[in-house]
RNA sequence: UGGGGUGUAGCCAAGUGGUAAGGCAGCGGGUUUUGAUCCCGCCAUGCGAAGGUUCGAGUCCUUCCACCCCAGCCA
């Protein structure tokens, strides 16, 4: 029931923005005949639909210009890291669809030349290591408004940073006992130019060198080094990083570094009702407020691809929202059309009925099965159409039957008609009901030739629903998310975003019923139950269950 | 009150001195065996504000305002 094809509609004529203005014009001017990016994720999470669009910048760019981008993960912090993390941002980075070039890299593969140029920069006297404790450090860096002081270490000998960087690095001073720096401008109107730490000592095991430091390079001295050695030619970050630029450019520019890359920023993604940051992510993950990192709630890669999102819609999505320098919040509608627009094209049409209410059809014979085909997709037929049991007795949703209703009501009610999706058309002509009043049956009369036809009579259905055969079908339970934050922006102001959590973002359904094919539904293929939305098996419940990724629009008001 | 960044419709976003693209949302209509999709139409005399330059300003100049980021030995 996959889809051989997939239908990517992509906007190639939209304007280049800006960082695609500045490739055209290095390559204009010979700057670069290529374009090397990478995506640099630290170890410390999972990616994000925030990451999502830096992936898709960072990998799209050589995609189109001709290049190549990188896959390196930012891992010189091994108290916040780990392997768990790894494996799984390289699973989403596929997922997505991307392909790195060459091995996954790290910037620990680049510890010891760092640490040579750590060395250099003292013999140029650039550096020095500094036996402020951190609370002393602050106080000397300064405030925003007013200069730092120059610490009481700065003006050390070469030979004597050279001793104590080396008793830092065999281990002879504790954690914070002290650090090497940069020895820049204390007076700097940028904080990152007052003398930025380079090294700490970190006894840690780090999940990628073990035992083998116990100093590591802080971001800025080893970012940009990592860059050049691997020959980046556009460094792309979040615009918090601005800052950093000239801290970024002084180090490419003091040290022998192979190349030159050049760092550019553009505006993070923000998403309204939800959260995309790590360490909020994380606490609703280790609070329990959610099922793990991979709850189809969340807006992680992984929650996303559990629920049924498709690669093609993230990048889609990434498209739609542009890249420039300013922050703005974009409306999740975009997403959830771009989640539509691609599934609307590709997922194959199956029937599914979340409120089964029986019906039983007096003039169908009682042993009678007779089996009718369904298509696929209603606007393409590569997609395989479906073969369905029909009897005596089926199914159809509670909410598409009323004793009585207005004419805006396009159902089965008494006395009128509906056309059962793919089958007959048939008439309702009466309801048993239970003790409480509540409906249990409906009897009703299919209208004798009408598979691909309309009645004989004229009388043509006001709509149409879908249903399930009693007797032959798929049984499960169905889980209907919705968002996980009912306050647009949860992450702002003084309120604790834990306090606008959703209580209804996860309802459970269970003892639906869906067509027997449905037994087969693959885990990955997303499939819109007609009338009702998009739904995907769920890769983690050992029964059949279904997670419904979004609901179809609904612009029906009455 | 220092530095960096950003302000074009409810949201995202083109526009690079010649008279405000496109998308999302919304509204109206058409097609339809999914109240889906699809199709058509409507939706900024206005570009954060005020001055100025110019035949002409969202684009140039001046001043002002608002919002975001920076004082981790996090990234």
């Amino acid at each position: 029931m996959t889809a051989d094809k997939t239908i990517i509609d992509n906007d190639s004529d939209r304007p280049l923005h800006f960082l695609e203005q500045i490739i055209t014009r290095d390559f204009a001017e010979g700057k670069h005949s290529q374009v090397i990016t990478r995506f640099p994720p630290e170890p410390n999470g999972y990616l994000h639909i925030g990451h999502a669009k830096s992936i898709c910048l960072n990998f799209g760019l050589p995609e189109k210009f001709g290049g190549e981008c990188h896959l390196r993960f930012d891992d010189t912090n091994p108290a916040k890291e780990n392997q768990e993390y790894i494996d799984a941002i390289i699973r989403d980075v596929e997922w997505l669809g991307y392909r790195w070039s060459g091995d996954i890299r790290y910037a620990s593969n680049y510890f010891q030349q760092f640490y040579e140029w750590a060395l250099y920069l003292i013999e140029q006297g650039k550096a020095y290591v500094c036996h402020l404790l951190p609370d002393e450090a602050r106080e000397y860096r300064g405030t925003l408004t007013e200069p730092g002081k120059n610490s009481p270490y700065r003006e050390r000998s070469v030979q004597e940073n050279l001793d104590e960087f080396e008793k830092m690095r065999t281990g002879e001073y504790d954690e914070g006992a002290c650090a090497l720096r940069a020895k820049i401008d204390m007076a700097s109107s940028n904080m990152n130019l007052r003398d930025p730490i380079l090294y700490r000592i970190r006894k840690q095991l780090h999940h990628q060198t073990d035992d083998k430091w116990c100093i590591y390079p802080m971001y800025d001295f080893a970012h940009g080094q990592g860059d050049a050695i691997e020959g980046v030619t556009h460094s792309i970050c979040t615009m918090e990083f601005a800052d950093h630029r000239v801290l970024y450019e002084w180090l490419i520019d003091n040290l022998p570094v192979p190349s030159k890359p050049v760092q550019y920023e553009f505006g993070r993604l923000n998403l309204n009702y939800t959260v995309t940051s790590k360490r909020k992510l994380k606490q609703l993950v280790d609070d329990g407020y959610v099922d793990g990192w991979d709850d189809p709630r969340m807006p992680t890669l992984a929650g996303m691809r559990r629920r049924g999102v498709t690669p093609a819609a993230l990048r889609k999505f990434c498209d739609m929202i542009g890249v420039t320098k300013s922050d703005g919040i974009v409306d999740v509608s975009m997403l959830e059309h771009a989640i539509r627009d691609d599934l609307d094209k590709n997922a194959p049409r199956a029937m599914c009925v979340l409120n089964p209410l029986k019906v039983t059809l007096t003039n169908y014979p009682e042993n009678k099965t007779e089996m009718v085909t369904a298509a696929g997709h209603p606007n393409r037929d590569d997609l395989a159409e479906r073969t369905l049991p029909f009897s005596r007795e089926i199914y159809i949703d509670a909410d598409d039957f009323r004793e009585e209703a207005n004419k805006k009501y396009k159902r089965l009610v008494i006395g009128k008609r509906v056309r059962l999706r793919s089958a007959y058309v048939i008439e309702a002509d009466k309801c048993i009901k239970g003790d409480k009043g509540n409906i249990i049956e409906v009897k009703a009369r299919i209208i004798e030739d009408t598979i691909g036809s309309d009645p004989g009579d004229g009388i043509k259905p006001k709509g149409v629903i879908q249903w399930v055969d009693a007797k032959r079908h798929a049984i499960f339970d169905v889980a209907l998310y919705d968002r996980l934050f009912n306050d647009a922006s949860p992450d702002s102001g003084e309120k604790n975003f834990v306090d606008v959590l959703n209580p209804e973002s996860l309802v459970m359904k269970t003892q639906c019923v869906g067509e027997v094919g449905l037994n087969e539904a693959e885990v990955g293929t997303t499939y819109q139950f007609e009338r009702e939305g998009y739904f995907c098996r769920d890769s983690k419940s050992e029964g059949l269950m279904f997670n419904r990724t979004i609901g179809l629009r609904d612009t029906f008001n009455g």
